[in-house]
Formats: structure tokens, sequence, C-alpha cells
DNA sequence: CCGCCGAGGTTTTACGTATAACTTCCGAGG
DNA sequence: CCTCGGAAGTTATACGTAAAACCTCGGCGG
């Protein structure tokens, strides 16, 4: 005797839709898979489609999908979902794989805390491609040489390995925020980056760098939360010598976390302090002042990466993308305060 | 460096491996099944992994759990998952599942723009069973009366139909939300309601009702943004008539929203109003002043439910379960302002 | 009347893995 | 000498679906 098997009761295959609409297994799979035109008569379609609504049949995907390659399942990697940037691109990219008929399942990466196991199994499903963001540093490494095609999102295009890369014109976006502040007259910036290692925040270190170059710039790295930015940001301000006038932030949780610490020190922003944020997510227009911040299209992100992947593996050209970065101009910033 | 073939990017099986290790398909099942102890000498054995290395050989899933109902795959049905709550959800439904070798799939379902189409053909994959937010209220009418073991989180557990529910005791939650204004002198109130309809709405609704029997209270809906929060919560304050002293809202991303307004109207937080936040999101403490809401366990709560939907599939007695609600003060509660 | 054709199916096979059932070899106990 | 039994495999089959290859049966042009 078999284990009791209290796993899920076995639901109805083909075979017992043909059983039951009196025709072969063959003829369901014809009648179901829609391709059956001038191969079935109506009436008898109609018995198959009756005697499956019957039983409520449905498909079973995994064997369906059995031969290799031809999964329709791509994977995504990102780092924590709870950062609603990656939110957004899941959303795109999800839609996107949709509308091929790709199911999309996620691998995210909390880091350091993501899953020590193969990749591949904890994914629980053989997959047709691979689509990671570059700040998911930690679980990257699995897939490096793999043997899945690999679209990369916002990593260096430079790096061979994937089949394409789809980036974001962070360089522009920090070159809009630095013309914006010295417009404004500052000329003492702290930058406050991302403690987490990754290629797009190295392109705006150097392109804020560079924009800067004669200003004087102090950087200071914070993890991505809001308290830690709050902290970061208030030893900064606080530490002696003439202080900053403005901030520029790598993202709106960390422009937040400078809003408290500013307020903290009796600063008023943005009379006393401008702040930008980046990203521009629900969060930078949640705060008071609402955050001066460049929008990224992170839906947009998500869909051309699965494109792109999808191109790929319909041996299309692959087809790398830039996408661009737009400064919006909100309540944090203002003149530079008279010295 | 060997470009893949495109689409026919045919991975090596388990034929192949046994090709090239000499020995027989089934052999190299039961060396990489890890159950070959006394059925394959260790020589053997090491001849297979070693072979299976050399080619990078990678089961397919799919194939291995052909079976229906041993697929060790749930679903995940939520709302967008842009929300923050739901984020964490998943996060925590997705740690205990691979604990126990099992993968998620979500299905996400932006209110009304969700897949129109087959929500199973949508998930690409064979399934074992189903963890649901009520909040998905479209996309969950699919689910009713299906064929699948369904859990299902924060609704209501008079609802037959779910093997199981989890819930989170949001009465209580809004029982001590409302102790904590009356207890500061509030006798007027605004509820900043969600305008999704769903049970955990509703519950909370009521405890609130119920609570501030014999005061004043009025209640308005908005859909789950800041700017719309910011408009219904502008429109009520601004209304003839003596001004609600606290706002109870349905969630943190309204209650932002009501800051934003009072600000707008030039109502100081708490001391001329006093706002009340949900969940205790990332956004409870980001925004000026924090806000008093209700902490939540997000995390706990995708993880306890998918350990009631693995109980369920594994044939033990379903146990459902409520997780507690917790004030948190802040500072966006006060003492009502003198009359 | 024959051969051909197309409609409307059916039979058969392939997919990749797991596993039940079987074989072979070899040393030991009777 | 014969049998038994375990180690170390192999062969065969199942899983559910898709699809190629194959039938069967009228009708029709020649």
């Amino acid at each position: 005797m078999q284990t009791p098997e209290p796993l899920g009761a076995t639901r109805p295959t083909s075979k017992d839709v043909a059983r039951a609409a009196g025709v072969s297994q063959a003829t369901v799979s014809l009648v179901l898979g829609e391709k059956w035109r001038g191969r079935v008569s109506e009436r008898t379609a109609g018995t198959v489609r009756e005697a499956a609504r019957e039983l409520g049949y449905r498909p079973n995907l995994a064997a369906r999908n059995l031969r290799l390659g031809r999964t329709r399942t791509a994977l995504l990697v990102v780092p924590a979902l709870t950062n609603e940037f990656f939110a957004h691109v899941y959303t795109g990219a999800a839609a996107v794989a949709a509308d091929h008929g790709f199911g999309v399942v996620l691998y995210p990466s909390p880091d350091g805390v993501g899953p020590a196991r193969d990749p591949f199994a904890s994914a629980q499903t053989a997959l047709d491609g691979v689509l990671a963001s570059s700040m998911a540093t930690a679980a990257l490494e699995a897939f490096r040489g793999g043997e899945l095609p690999l679209v990369m999102l916002d990593s260096d295009p430079a790096d061979t390995g994937a089949a394409a890369h789809v980036n974001l014109d962070v360089a522009r976006g920090m070159r809009l925020v630095t013309a914006h502040l010295l417009a404004l007259g500052h000329r003492r910036f702290l930058h406050l980056a991302s403690a987490a290692p990754s290629w797009t925040f190295d392109v705006r270190a150097a392109a804020l760098g560079e924009a800067l170059r004669g200003a004087e710039v102090r950087t200071v790295r914070s993890p991505l939360t809001v308290a830690a930015a709050r902290e970061a940001a208030g030893a900064a301000l606080a530490a002696p010598g003439p202080r900053p006038t403005a901030v520029v932030c790598d993202d709106d949780i960390l422009a937040a976390g400078v809003c408290k610490a500013a307020r903290r020190l009796g600063l008023r922003v943005p009379e006393d302090l401008s702040v930008t944020g980046f990203d521009d997510m629900a969060l930078a227009t949640a705060v008071e002042p609402e955050l001066t911040t460049v929008r990224l299209p992170a839906e947009e992100f998500g869909r051309r990466g699965m494109e792109a992947l999808l191109a790929v593996l319909a041996g299309e050209p692959a087809r790398s993308d830039v996408l661009p970065a737009e400064l919006v101009p909100r309540g944090s910033t203002g003149p530079a305060p008279a010295p």
C-alpha cells in the first residue's frame, strides 16, 4: 500500500475528460489546445469542452512544458521586494511576460539572508531565462556563467556574460540634480550614498563627482532605511566645520532620513538645507516638504528588461537599452542660504 | 564563448549524464536523488556526480513533479505588491515555503487590471495549493470553490470554502486606537476608511463604530494613495460644522495623506489634529511627525499562512490562527485641543 | 471503377524523471 | 552442491500532455 497521499486530491487528466466525452485523449488535447480547426467537428469539440467543464479539468502545465527550454517561465532576480522600486519592476516585467504567455518567478535575495540553496531549485521550476538586477549582488553570483540566457538590469554594459543590458540613465539623473542645485547657488554638498555595493551607485557617485568638480563634496554611506539614513546624516550634519547646504541622496528613502535628521537639528528644509532624493517612489510625495527627486521609470524598466529577455529567447538580436531619467523639482530644494 | 542556441537551448538530461558516466539513466536518478544507499557503489556514484558536474546537469523539475498534486508549488494571491504590507507577507510566506522545499508563485491582482485570463494559466505552473488575501477581491473569485486547497488571509472565518483562516486581530487594533484617543480627550472623529471592499476593513469599521458608540463619528472613504487621501481628508476637514479633532485611518498611507491635508489647512499635527495610521510600515516613521499606528506582524502573517497551507497539504488538521495587533504610540497623536 | 483528397478522428510516440520490478554476480550457510 | 540473500546495477513503466503519423470513410474528378 502506498502512502495515504494526503497531498491534494488528484485532479482529472485529459484522459479522464476523453473517457467522459467518449473520444481519445489526443482529441481532447486538440480541442483544448485551440488548434482543432478542420481537425475536429464542431459537435465533438462542444462535447469535449462540456466534459472538461463538468470535471473541472485544467491541464497540468508541468507536463505540457516538459521539454527543456520551453517552460515559458523566467526568473526575476531582485533585492528585497519591500523596496517599492523593485515591486514596480516586477509589475512591469510580469505584465510583459504574461502578454507573451510567460510566467515570472521571483528570486528575491534580502541582502545576506538570501536562499543559501541552489537558486534553480528554490525557483522550483525549470527556467528559460533570467532577468537580474545588479543590486541583487549576492544572488547574482549563482547566475554568472550560468547556462541560461541572462539579461541584466542596471549593470555595467561592458560586463560580458549577459546577453543584453537594460539600464537607467542615472548618470544623467545625477547631472540634472547637481545642475539644479548649482543653479540655486549651492557650493557645499553632502552625498548620502547607498552602502550596498552596486554598479548603479558607482555610476551615480562618478557622475556626481564629475559634475561637482571644484565644489566641496563629502560622501557618507548608509543602508537603505530611513532610520539608518537619519543617523548617518545627523552625524554628518553635526560635524565640525562649515555645514553643507545641500544633501544629494541615492534614494528617496535616504532623503526622507535626511529630512528627519535636519528637523532634529533645528534646520528647516529647504530654507537652511536642500535635500534631493532618487527614484520618485510614493515616499517622495508622502513626506513634507515633498522631495525634489529623479524620476526613474521603474515599471517601464521591468517591461523593457522582459522584452529584451524574450527577444533573446526568440533568437532575435539582443537589444540593449538605456531609459531616461528625469528631474522632478519639488519643495525640498531651494536657494542656498546666504553665507 | 559559446552563445547558447536561442530557443532550442536544450540542456543536458539525465540520459546524457548516464551516457557520459557509462551507466543507465536510472542509476543517475538514484545517485542524484540521494536515495542510493546500498543501491549504488561509492565509486559509481562518484563517477555519476562527476559527469553531472561536467555537463552542468540540472534536473528538469517540471518532469520530476509531473504527477499531479506533488508539484511543491503554492500560489500567493495578493493585491499589488507595491503595497509594502504585501511585500512583507510574500517574504514570510516564501521563506517558510523554501524551508519545506516549496516554491511560491505570485498572482498579484492590481485592482481591476488583474490578469483577465485563467489565473492558473497565468501562474504558468501546476499548483498544490493557494494562499490568498481577502484584499485581492477580483482575483479571488477564480479560486472560490476551486479544487485546490485554499488558505485565506484576513477573511471571514465563517466563510466556508477555505481549509483554514489566518487573521490579524484588527478589531483589537482598532479598539486600542480608539481607547488611546478617547483617553486623550477626543470626542469628534473622522474615520478615513479604505475604498477597497474587503472583510478586514469591514471589521475595522465595525470595531471603531462599537468603541466610539456615543461619540461623533464621520466616515469618508478613499483609495489607498497619499494623493487621494489628501483630497478626501482635505474636503472632509474643510466641511462646515465642528471639525473632528482626531482622524482614524485604515492604513498608514491614508494617514500620511491626512497629515498633508492638515498642513495645507494650517492645522498642526498633533496640536490641532491627531492622526492615526494602521500597519506600521516604513512610511509611518518616514513622515514627520511619526505616526501613531497599529503594528501588524506582516511577515509573520505570511509565515503563518504558509504554515497553515503546508499543514493542510500534509493532511494535518488545519489550524486557523489569529495574530495580535499592537498599538504603537508616536508623535501624531496628542491631547484633544481645548474647545 | 480507380485514385485522390480532405474531414475527422485514433494510435503511437516523445518529453525527462522517478521508481517498481527484475537481473546478475558473488560469497556464505546448510 | 544447492540455495539464499544482498549488493549493484538494469530494464520497464508511469506520469500528463502534445503532436506526428496513421487510419477510415465519403465524395469527386477522370
